[in-house]
DNA sequence: CCAAAAGTGTTAGCCGTACACCCATGA
DNA sequence: TCATGGGTGTACGGCTAACACTTTTGG
């Protein structure tokens, strides 16, 4: 018997910021399936079909803590998607339906992304689990179903929030970071190269970034300030925005 | 038999804007099922259940195509609402039960918000149904449903699309406009007031609104000149997007 | 003492803001 | 001639953008 209604699943964007590259990562799961090496057809973002009786975000937050051992992370509804040919061959359809146990024609799928700190000292970070990986977003072409368009709207609706401070990027960071690595973290997210006085005046008036007594240790150079958030006085800050762009 | 999955419907938020009142309007649905006078009980969106084969933005199309009979409007998908207790009462799942003809339990619906000129004299407008009315989002309170949260959230992302121009204000105006009009819809859109020199100054700066060599007729003042809008133009400027709020 | 990244100030032009009066039209 | 909304300019302060050298540390 076929369905006769869409399956409805939701999937995870989950994005990490490796200080040390300067690049946004995102967290993709490894199926090992297919022995096709036509680019990435075999990495796709963490997911899971929806059951009747949950909420869309308290799935998306579920598919999280498993991967991660994380709750209350940073987590965003930031589309729908619903083309009817999404899951595009057969092979894939058969893979979903090895993986849910149930016959599947069409999912339509809620995306999320989520903002994570990469932190190799956390031993939180030790739950992400085998077959999850980081990778750059150049890396994701042609991943299963639609899921490097997926990414595209990721990485959009995150630079879009970030602008207008609906999400605050500093998710992304450790609790105590250096101006330097806020700068490349915006610039990695704008996409843009910034100048680092012109930024360090612009940051020096936002209120909710707050200079702490703390200097980096056991670097082979100066040792930087260290800066750090106050979620509080972002939440106030986000009410002076008013202008538009013409 | 129960359903096993959850249905899944998209619903539009229409808006409309009144260069009298200068105000915003919502287009609701006018369901005439209960005599509960509590509220707003009996106005939706419009909005319909996605067959098994449909693409989700073509579904909002047709709904919109259906109640108006326009076509190629500017429709944006803006968030799935998927409370499992959305639908909140018995008598609200008979009455959707009667409108699609199956049994439900649970409905997860996308939204998407739509821009349309309200122009009397055009005649496809004549194609808004019965049963259809403009009401400001003021008045829009305890809506059936989760309609009245689908308002706000249509209200915050059309804001957010304004501000970034990911969606143009300018599809709520006539093809011809005065400046006076632009600026209401920009002080509807977000909720301040702007000074109209200043607002002037801004506005001759964007490339993508032009001055026509025609004024009003029949006002009992000054005529105003008359702009239109050049979509080439808006989608370049676009791209000169790179500063954030701090 | 060298390499590496941190940290810092000035200038010029542009933009946002605040503010008040005359103009063209139809009634 | 009056009521109505259209249309205009200026000055100030703050922001953006462009640009290069000194400082502190570990190796």
């Amino acid at each position: 018997m076929n369905q006769l209604i869409p399956y409805l699943s939701v999937d995870c964007v989950v994005f990490g910021f490796d200080s040390d590259t300067q690049q946004l990562n995102v967290l993709v799961y490894e199926r090992e399936i297919f022995d096709r090496k036509t680019g990435n057809v075999n990495l796709k973002f963490p997911g899971s079909i929806v059951p009747m009786e949950d909420d869309l975000d308290d799935s998306a937050q579920k598919v999280l803590y498993e991967l991660t051992g994380l709750k209350n992370v940073c987590l965003k509804q930031f589309h729908a998607f619903g083309n009817p040919d999404r899951i595009k061959f057969d092979e894939e359809k058969k893979w979903a339906e090895r993986h849910y146990g149930v016959k599947i024609d069409r999912v339509v799928t809620i995306a999320y992304y989520a903002l994570i700190r990469i932190d190799k000292q956390n031993p939180e970070q030790s739950r992400i689990r085998d077959k999850l990986k980081w990778i750059t977003p150049d890396r994701a072409e042609n991943m299963a179903f639609d899921h490097s368009l997926i990414l595209k709207y990721a990485l959009a609706a995150l630079r879009k929030d970030v602008l207008l401070k609906d999400v605050n990027g500093l998710e992304l960071l450790p609790p105590k970071f250096t101006l330097a690595q806020l700068q490349s973290l915006y610039e990695a997210v704008m996409g843009s190269k910034l100048d680092k006085r012109n930024f360090r005046k612009k940051i020096s008036k936002a209120s909710y970034i707050k200079p702490l007594n703390e200097k980096q240790q056991g670097v082979a150079h100066k040792p930087a300030l260290l800066f750090c958030f106050d979620r509080d006085e972002f939440e106030k800050s986000k009410e002076d925005i008013n202008t538009f762009f013409i």
